[in-house]
RNA sequence: GCCGCUAUCGUCUAGGGGUUAGGACGGAUGGUUCUCAGCCAUCAAACCGGGGUUCGAAUCCCCGUAGCGGUACCA
């Protein structure tokens, strides 16, 4: 193979390379979800690469288990990585804690070219320094005091079997943190202390890793939450220090919850949780609309944004700079749009699991009926498990008269529930002498009972409806009688009535 | 405490020196209908405050205020 570089080629370094860089501590959570949609949306839209990296140097919270946690959510929402997590690429290690040996060579280099320094106080020490530097109003709470530490000084604390944390020295010139979101500000270093790189047990940590992790991979565009604002200009300085590249920073605004604060995993629980939204019969489109509506616009008319259209669309630019508010009312809205896009056959793929997890039902066999069903349900649905209360009764007859709807339609006196009777036994008698169990003949029927003995068509119907279902609402009374079949409905006909 | 970020209807947002400040979710009301949902129509609902700059400020600047984020040998 004959390569000739020539000077004048425009390079790869042109391509748009971002990264998801999620710890392993937890589920993912919508605003993770958010971040890395926004990463693959660059990447796809720059036909750039969108690589998975784990940060799980925080060895004690990282586990296998919410690695694959993650994987899961990111397959379903269907952002797909093309390098990195589970699949490697010609970068790896992808995992943080696999590639050790490759900071310590950067930590060494830090070391020797006097950018770092080895640190005894002990955690108790740091945190009365700490106590004193706020007590007096200091901006930084470690002093740099093990900056200069003699031999006699290192010797003692070895001597004492202390195990040294590796910091970071600052640099006394200000930094310029360019921000594609926030626009670009020069920090202050006088704000800026000497961070622990290297826990004592040897262990680097995050904004070590990081940056250099970033300028290993190749990183051009770092999209992530703006919890990480603060780093950045210590991520600038530790990249500085290295001689490494700095890639382009772009923060994005925090995912709120109704109160505005940041949504967390600790104290939001399943509501911040990708994959329960898909455990409760949510569309990963519709999870993936919502997001990318949070702290994104496109013009003032646009709300439904299909993934291609997102990716033709999404805009670093557009990005806001304030927080949002999750609104899970909005998520249902765009779910229930999504689930009536989709044709009944697929609607009745999703929602059989369902059905199944309810015990409601056990094979498929009856495929065509369980279709009408869907059907009939139509447009009820916000979420796949909302087919449980909407269908339930289409399986069972185990179910509990509701009993607002019995005093609303049965009646609450004696008086209206004796009518109730009367006509639930007319219809009985109607329906016993159909001549066959179609919406049709079933609705031309009833209609002519109702009319001709002047009762009230949705006296009628709703005291029918209780009787078949339990509810007061739900599809189309015709469609659930033909849905049901004539046996059932006239086994529970009699029932309703002697319940009265 | 310190450092930082932000600020348009309840929420997501558009706009941005001159607009009746627009849309969407949610809410309310009416219509359609056997109920619910849907659909249709209508309505309520916002530029954080104060100073500048300007003929004119929600928009630009400053100062407040508030909220949030960070402040770890977490990420």
């Amino acid at each position: 193979m004959n390569e000739t570089p020539n000077t004048s080629t425009v390079v790869v370094t042109d391509t748009v390379r971002v990264r998801m860089a999620p710890s392993p501590t937890g589920f993912l959570h919508i605003g993770g979800a958010r971040t890395a949609l926004f990463n693959w949306l660059f990447a796809k839209h720059h036909n750039g690469t969108f690589i998975l990296r784990i940060d799980d140097t925080d060895m004690a919270r990282s586990t296998d288990e919410s690695m694959h946690e993650i994987y899961t959510a990111l397959q379903w929402l269907g952002l797909a990585w093309d390098e990195g997590g589970d699949k490697g690429g010609p970068y790896g290690p992808y995992v943080q804690s696999e590639r050790k040996p490759i900071y310590d060579a950067y930590v060494t280099q830090l070391l020797e070219t006097g950018n770092a320094y080895h640190c005894y106080c002990t955690p108790e020490e740091l945190e009365e320094i700490r106590a004193q530097a706020r007590a007096d109003k200091q901006t930084r709470s470690y002093d740099g005091r093990c900056r200069e530490l003699t031999s006699e000084a290192v010797n003692g604390f070895t001597a004492e079997g202390r195990k040294p944390t590796v910091r970071i020295k600052m640099p006394d010139t200000p930094i310029l943190v360019d921000d594609l979101v926030l626009g670009s500000r020069n920090i202050d270093p006088a704000t800026l202390e000497d961070e622990v790189i290297v826990r004592s047990n040897g262990m680097p940590n995050y904004n070590l890793t990081s940056i250099i992790d970033d300028a290993e991979m190749q990183i051009t565009h770092v999209i992530r939450g703006t919890e990480h604002l603060n780093n950045t200009p210590k991520q600038i300085a530790i990249a500085h220090a290295l001689g490494l590249e700095v890639p382009q920073f772009a923060h994005i605004p925090l995912v709120l919850d109704s109160s505005g604060r940041k949504m967390s995993k600790r104290h939001h629980g399943d509501l911040v949780a990708v994959n329960r939204y898909r455990e409760q019969g949510y569309l990963p489109e519709a999870v993936l609309n919502f997001v990318a509506r949070l702290g994104w616009s496109y013009d003032d008319k646009q709300e439904i944004f299909s993934v291609d259209e997102l990716i033709e669309k999404f805009d670093l630019e557009r990005v806001g700079k304030s927080g949002s508010v999750f609104d899970i009312k909005k998520l249902e809205w765009l779910n229930s749009h999504y689930i009536n896009q989709l044709s009944i056959s697929a609607r009745t793929d999703a929602v059989i699991p369902f059905w199944q997890a309810e015990g409601l039902i056990n094979s498929i066999e009856k495929r065509d009926w369980l279709e009408n069903i869907v059907e009939a349900v139509g447009e009820r649905l916000t979420t796949f498990q909302d087919i449980i209360p909407q269908t339930r009764y289409f399986f069972t007859d185990a179910f509990e008269y509701e009993p607002k709807a019995v005093k609303k339609w049965w009646g609450g006196s004696e008086e209206k529930r004796e009518k109730t009777s009367e006509i639930l036994t007319n219809l009985l008698q109607i329906l016993e002498e159909v001549p066959s169990f179609d919406v049709e003949t079933v609705e031309t029927a009833i209609w002519k009972y109702t009319d001709e003995n002047d009762i009230k068509r949705v006296a009628a119907m709703q005291a029918l409806r209780i009787a078949l279902t339990g509810t007061s609402f739900g599809p189309s009374l015709f469609d659930i009688v033909a849905l049901l079949g004539r046996d059932e409905v006239l086994k529970r006909i009699p029932r309703a009535i002697a319940h009265l």
